[in-house]
DNA sequence: ACGAAATTACTGAATATGCATTCAGTAATT
DNA sequence: AATTACTGAATGCATATTCAGTAATTTCGT
C-alpha cells in the first residue's frame, strides 16, 4: 500500500468521525478503526490530531474554490451568474456532507490559528460573490446603491443557512433546485409584489425607506 | 450574598469564557476565577460543565425572542416589520456579543440533546420571519410564489452571517442601520436595476428564469 | 439580647479518569 | 541484511469532579 494511500484513508476517516462527533468528542482511536490502521500510524502521517483537522481544511477547500470559480468561468449575464453560484454551492454542500458539517460547524470553534487561516480563504469564496455584484453593476444590471461587502456576506449566508438546515433534517423538503432559484430570486427580485406600471410595491411607501443607505460610516 | 446572585455570577462568568476560548477549551477553574468563587462552588449551583451550557441557553434565549416579539407587536406593515427584524437582531447580537459567540458557534456542535434543544427553540425564532412573509403575502404585497419555509432561512443567515462578520472583525465597516437596511432591502426589492416600465431588468431576458419555481417536491 | 447548637454555604487540595501521544518491538519491503 | 512501515500497549498529563474540612448564617433556649 502506498503512502498516499494511508494519508488520505486517514483523512476520510477523520472526515467521516469528526462530521458524527465532532472534533473534541472524536477519538484518535476511533478515526484509527475506521481507517483501519494502528492508532500510532496516524502519528506517522500527522503531527496530532489538530494536525488532522488542518489538513482536512487545507487539502479540501482549495478544490472547493477552484470547483466554483471554473463553473462560473463561462456564465456571463450576472443575474445568472449569481444563480449558478448558488446552485454549485448547494450541490457541493449536498455531496459532501461530512466535509460541509466539519467547516461549518468545527472549524467555527477552533485556534485563532486555524480561525484565521480559515477565514483567509473563506474571504475568497465570498468574494467571488462580489466580484458577480460589481460586474452586473458594471454592466448596469444590478443597482448601484447595493454593497458588495454586505451583499456578499447577505447571500451566503442565506445560502449557508439553508444548507445547515439541510444537514440537519436528513428529509429534504425542498430540492436543491428550488432552493437555489428562490434563494436568488429573492435576492435579484426581491419579494415585494412587483405592481404594473411602478417599480416596487415598496416605493408606494415612503415612511420604509425613508434615506436609503445614507448613513454609511466608511467605505 | 444571596444565592440567585452566585448563580448568575457563575452564569456571566462561563458565558465570557465560554466566548473566549470555546466550550471545550474553557477550564472550570478559570470559571471559577472569573467568578470569585472557589471550583467546588460551581458544582453547588451546577451539575457538570455542559449543566453550564445549557443553563446559559435555557435562560437567555428565551429572553431574546420574547424581546423580538415584543418589538414587533406594534408594527403593522409587512415590510417594515421585515427591516425592524433584522435591526432587532443586529442589535441585540451587538449588544451581547459574547452570548452571541456562544449560540452561534458553541451550541452547534454539542451533544445531539443540545442540538435539538437549540434547534426547537430557534425554529420558534425563524417562524417569526415566516409569519411575517405569510402576512404580506394574504395583504397582497408580497409575491404569492415566495416559499416561507425557504425565505425565513435565507432571510435569518444573511442576518447571521452579517453578525458572524461583526463577530470576528471588532473594527466594523458598517453600522447595524446600514446593514439592517440593505439586508432588509435586498429582500425586498432585490438588487436587479429596476428599468422604468419593466417590472424588473430579470424579466428582460426569459433564460435566467424560466420557469420559475416550478420544482417543488413536497409542500 | 446573647451564646450555643444546628444548618447551610463555601473551599480547594486530592482523586480518578480519559485519552493523545510515544516508542520498543514486529512485520513488510527493498 | 538493511531499511522502511506499522503496531498497540504503556505513559503521562490535563482537568472535571469530589469531599473532608472550614466558615457563615440561622435557629432557639434562657
Amino acid at each position: 500500500m502506498k503512502i498516499a494511500d494511508k494519508h488520505s484513508k486517514i483523512l476520510q476517516a477523520s472526515i467521516k468521525v469528526f462530521a458524527q462527533k465532532g472534533f473534541y468528542n472524536a477519538r484518535i482511536s476511533e478515526i484509527a478503526q475506521e481507517a483501519n490502521v494502528a492508532d500510532g500510524t496516524i502519528y506517522l502521517y500527522f503531527n496530532n490530531k489538530y494536525d488532522i483537522l488542518i489538513t482536512i481544511f487545507e487539502e479540501e477547500i482549495g478544490k472547493i474554490i477552484a470547483k466554483v470559480k471554473q463553473e462560473l468561468a463561462n456564465v456571463e449575464d450576472p443575474a445568472e451568474k449569481l444563480y449558478k453560484f448558488a446552485l454549485i454551492h448547494l450541490n457541493i454542500v449536498e455531496e459532501n456532507q461530512d466535509l460541509a458539517e466539519i467547516i461549518q460547524v468545527e472549524l467555527r470553534q477552533s485556534s485563532k490559528f486555524i480561525k484565521e487561516y480559515r477565514n483567509k480563504k473563506f474571504a475568497e469564496y465570498l468574494n467571488i460573490i462580489s466580484q458577480i455584484v460589481r460586474q452586473g453593476q458594471a454592466a448596469g444590471v444590478f443597482r448601484q446603491d447595493v454593497m458588495p461587502g454586505i451583499f456578499k456576506r447577505a447571500f451566503f449566508g442565506a445560502l449557508d443557512e439553508m444548507s445547515r438546515f439541510w444537514l440537519l433534517s436528513s428529509k429534504k423538503k425542498y430540492t436543491v433546485n428550488l432552493a437555489a432559484r428562490q434563494i436568488s430570486d429573492f435576492f435579484l427580485q426581491g419579494i415585494a409584489r412587483q405592481v404594473p406600471g411602478r417599480t416596487s410595491a415598496l416605493n408606494d411607501d415612503s415612511s420604509v425607506s425613508p434615506k436609503l443607505f445614507s448613513d454609511v460610516v466608511t467605505v
